[in-house]
DNA sequence: AACTATTTATAAGG
DNA sequence: TCCTTATAAATAGTT
């Protein structure tokens, strides 16, 4: 429909391409809006240009349409991803609400109902939790333990060898007299500069 | 462009609408696909007729159009459902995650790189929860065992009530020998037609 | 962007 | 739905 006719394939004349479109897509759009008024249809209509641009029409709101798309076209597209996000939502609440109870069972709430055979599963997972907590303790509590007892053998073999030094860094210069030799460690030395040997880790204690 | 101009609204005679739809269908699509073809665009056009059916048609997947028109769009749609379900499933997962935690630690497992203050904490929990667990099995003991001695005294009433039921029946007929009384209950009634009176809950312990 | 010759779409009718 | 045809509408090429 014009001075000539022509062939429907790609315009090359990029001007030429540019102007048809332009023409047409109005053309298409005003048919579009037409046929959903004359005959109480929907229409859905989106035209990307070449460079990219977008042009539209809808005649009601596109998520309207989408929706009744989808739901005609029993295709599941989005749809399908959609599903299993909420199957997987479903399935991790069902695991969430058991834990969440057998979570408050094992803090001894909502037991009202529970059945003897029932508590007494439970009892015996605490017992069973309460034991492996006492074990873990002790075991950190022995290893604690030995720890301490190297620590201390190893402040013995400093203060002695402290004392060894400075016995011999003062010992000729001038002579301590007895009483000056501390008595609550028997191995505490004498120290001429007014220190103290203390452990390496003061507040080390058997058990926090 | 017809035999008359029309008006662009609602054609109430329903053939005639429905012839229309039909022709003008026809003559969007095709203009779709022209302008597709000649100006190398993407088209997507949808029209559901007022029964319901649909009719489409698409210069390229229709899937790759819907994604386009996301991008260009910005605009999310069904994405922000999208993302919503994807965020819950986050949230959960990690309550979850916390809570298979907490279940393990108080089954006394996984307790490898516990501090003691944590292990203090879990083994507080555990006896807060066993000491209310055997609370529960207590009251429960203590219910039944009231159970038990209500049902022990309707028993010994019923078993009252036969034995003056039988004495009345036969006492007259015929007099029973002293040595034919029971001595284990010093109510329990001769019974003579071979039935002995037995607790209405045969299987009833104090505690199962 | 406006013009216009020509093609195309389609309303009415069968 | 398809065919026909008169006519309205769209638009290709031009200005």
């Amino acid at each position: 429909m014009g001075r000539g006719k022509i062939e429907i394939k790609r315009i090359e004349n990029s001007a030429n391409r540019q102007v048809t479109y332009s023409k047409r897509r109005n053309g298409i759009i005003k048919k579009a809006r037409e046929i959903s008024v004359l005959c109480g249809c929907e229409v859905s209509l989106v035209i990307f240009s070449s460079s990219g641009k977008m042009s539209e029409f809808h005649s009601t709101t596109l998520s309207k349409i989408l929706e009744t798309f989808q739901q005609n076209q029993g295709q599941t597209l989005w749809g399908a991803k959609h599903e299993s996000l909420k199957a997987e939502i479903d399935r991790m609440k069902k695991e969430n609400d058991n834990m969440r109870i057998q979570l408050r069972h094992m803090k001894g709430e909502d037991l009202t109902s529970m059945e003897p055979r029932d508590l007494y599963t439970i009892e015996t997972a605490l017992i069973n939790g309460i034991a492996n907590v006492r074990g873990k303790q002790m075991e950190i509590f022995k290893k604690k333990a030995k720890n301490q007892k190297a620590l201390e053998e190893e402040n013995k073999q400093l203060a002695y060898i402290l004392h060894q030094q400075s016995l011999a860094m003062n010992g000729n210069l001038r002579e301590m007299p007895q009483d000056y030799h501390q008595k609550d460690r028997d191995f505490t030395a004498p120290v001429p500069f007014g220190f103290r040997v203390q452990p390496m880790q003061p507040n080390l204690q058997e058990n926090k």
